[in-house]
DNA sequence: CCGGTCAAGTGGCTCAGCCACTATGCCACC
DNA sequence: GGTGGCATAGTGGCTGAGCCACTTGACCGG
C-alpha cells in the first residue's frame, strides 16, 4: 500500500465540465425535456475546448441522462443529472416483471391487428427496420436502434392509438430492458430471426401466427431479463 | 409512434469503436494490468479520429473497465471490457455488508496503531492527504482520490503489514463503496471533517480517540451504503 | 392556408499541433 | 557493479479551426 508508487491522479478536465453541467442544470432549474446549452457555448463559457464538452456529454448519453440530436440540440432525459441512486433503480426492477407481462399483452395484440390492418407502405417501413437491424449487426453494434424501429413500425401499422398509447406509457422500461436483452452475447442475432418471423406471417396476412411469433418473441426478451434478477435472499 | 418523424439515429462513432475495442482484447486475449494500443495507433487502425477513440477510452474510463495513465498508455482492470451483468452486481451487493464490517474491524485497529506508532514524516503525509482532498472538493470533483490517499497514509502509518494485506483484499471492494458513497450530496466535505478528526486524534498519539473518530466514520460510510440496498421483496 | 425554400444554428467528426507526463536506455560518477 | 541523473521517444490531455450533415424556423410564393 506504499503511496508513492502510485500515479498522482489529477481529475480530468471532462469530469469538472461534468460537476459543472449537474450544477448548471440544478440551478437553472431545467427539467426533463429542456435543452441545455449548445456545446460551443458551453465550450466558451466553461473556458474550455468542444472536445471537452463533448466528452463529458458522450459520459451523460451513456448514462442515459442526455439525449443528444445531430443537428438539434441535446436535451435533458430526467430532471437531473444525477446518476440514478441504486435504491431507485433497484426498486424499479422490481416493477419490471409487470412492464414486461404488459408487454407481452400489448405487442401480441399489435402484431395481430398488424397483420390484419397494414398497407403496403407499412409493410415496407417494417422491412426497412429489418434491414436496419442487420446492417448494425453487420458493423458491430447490438441492433438496439433496429429493434426500436422495429417495434415501432408493426405499433404503427396496427392502426391502434389506443394500445399505441399504453405502449408510450411503458416505452422508458422497455428501451431499457431492449438495451439488457440485446448486450447478451448472440441475442442480436436471435432477436433478428425472431423479428424476420414476426414481419413474414404480418406480410401474409396471418394474424394468428403474427401474434405467436411476437408472443414467443417478447417472452424471450422478458426470460433474459428476469434471469439478472434474484428476488430475495 | 410514427417511424418519419423519429431522427435517423446512426449509431454514434464512439460506439462502433466501443465494438471493435471489445473485440480487440477478447481476440488478442488481453487481460487485467495489459495495455491498449496507444490512442494514435487506434485512430490510424481503426480509420477515424483520435478525438472518437477518446470518447470511447472516456466510456470505458468512467465504467471502471480501463485506466489511463497520462503519458503512460491506458491499461484493462479486468480481463473483458464488457459491462458487468446486473446478476454479478447483485451478487457482489449481498457480500458488501460483511465487507464494511470487516472494513470496520480493521480501520479501527489501524488508526488506533496509526497514533502509537506514526513517525512525523507518515503523518505529514496524512495531511497531505488531507489538503489533496479539500482541494479536489473545491475544484468541484467528489473528492475520491484525496479519501483514497487518506487511507492508504494512515494503513502504512500503522506499520502492520498483515493489517495492510488484510485491507488489500478487500480493497477494490471499498473502492466501489468509496465512489458511490462520495457521490451523495453533502458527502465530501462531511467526509473531509470526519478525516480531519482522525488526523487530530492520529497527530496527537490519543489512540484511543483515533479508533472512536475511524469507527464513526467508517460507520457513516457503511450506513449510506445500507441505505441502497434491499434485501428482499 | 399550404408547401417549398433557404439560412442560421447545432451536433458529429476530423486534422494538426502543443503540452505534460511517463518510460526507457544511456552515461557519468561513485 | 550499481546508482543516480538526464536526454529522448512515446503517450495521454487538451486545444482551435474547420468541414459536413442535419434540424429548425422564418420567409415567401402559390
Amino acid at each position: 500500500m506504499s503511496e508513492a508508487l502510485r500515479p498522482m491522479v489529477k481529475s480530468r478536465l471532462y469530469e469538472q465540465v461534468l460537476e459543472r453541467l449537474r450544477a448548471h442544470v440544478t440551478e437553472a432549474g431545467l427539467s426533463a425535456g429542456d435543452r441545455l446549452p449548445a456545446e460551443r457555448d458551453l465550450a466558451a463559457s466553461l473556458g474550455v475546448s468542444r472536445a471537452s464538452v463533448k466528452q463529458a456529454i458522450v459520459v451523460l448519453e451513456v448514462q442515459g441522462l442526455v439525449e443528444a440530436r445531430h443537428g438539434g440540440g441535446t436535451y435533458l432525459v430526467r430532471d437531473t443529472l444525477d446518476v440514478e441512486p441504486v435504491e431507485q433503480l433497484v426498486e424499479r426492477r422490481k416493477r419490471l416483471p409487470e412492464v414486461l407481462e404488459a408487454r407481452e399483452a400489448l405487442e401480441t395484440k399489435l402484431a395481430e391487428l398488424a397483420a390484419e390492418r397494414r398497407t403496403d407502405a407499412e409493410l415496407e417501413t417494417i422491412r426497412e427496420a429489418l434491414d436496419f437491424m442487420r446492417d448494425e449487426i453487420a458493423e458491430g453494434a447490438n441492433g438496439v436502434e433496429g429493434d426500436r424501429r422495429f417495434h415501432a413500425a408493426v405499433t404503427a401499422a396496427a392502426h391502434s392509438s389506443l394500445l399505441a398509447d399504453f405502449m408510450k406509457t411503458i416505452a422508458q422500461q422497455i428501451t431499457e430492458s431492449r438495451t439488457e436483452s440485446l448486450r447478451q452475447p448472440g441475442r442480436p442475432s436471435r432477436s433478428l430471426a425472431q423479428h424476420t418471423a414476426i414481419y413474414e406471417a404480418i406480410a401474409a396476412g396471418d394474424a394468428k401466427k403474427a401474434a405467436a411469433a411476437m408472443r414467443k418473441h417478447v417472452r424471450t426478451v422478458a426470460k433474459v431479463r428476469l434471469l439478472t434478477w434474484v428476488p430475495e435472499d
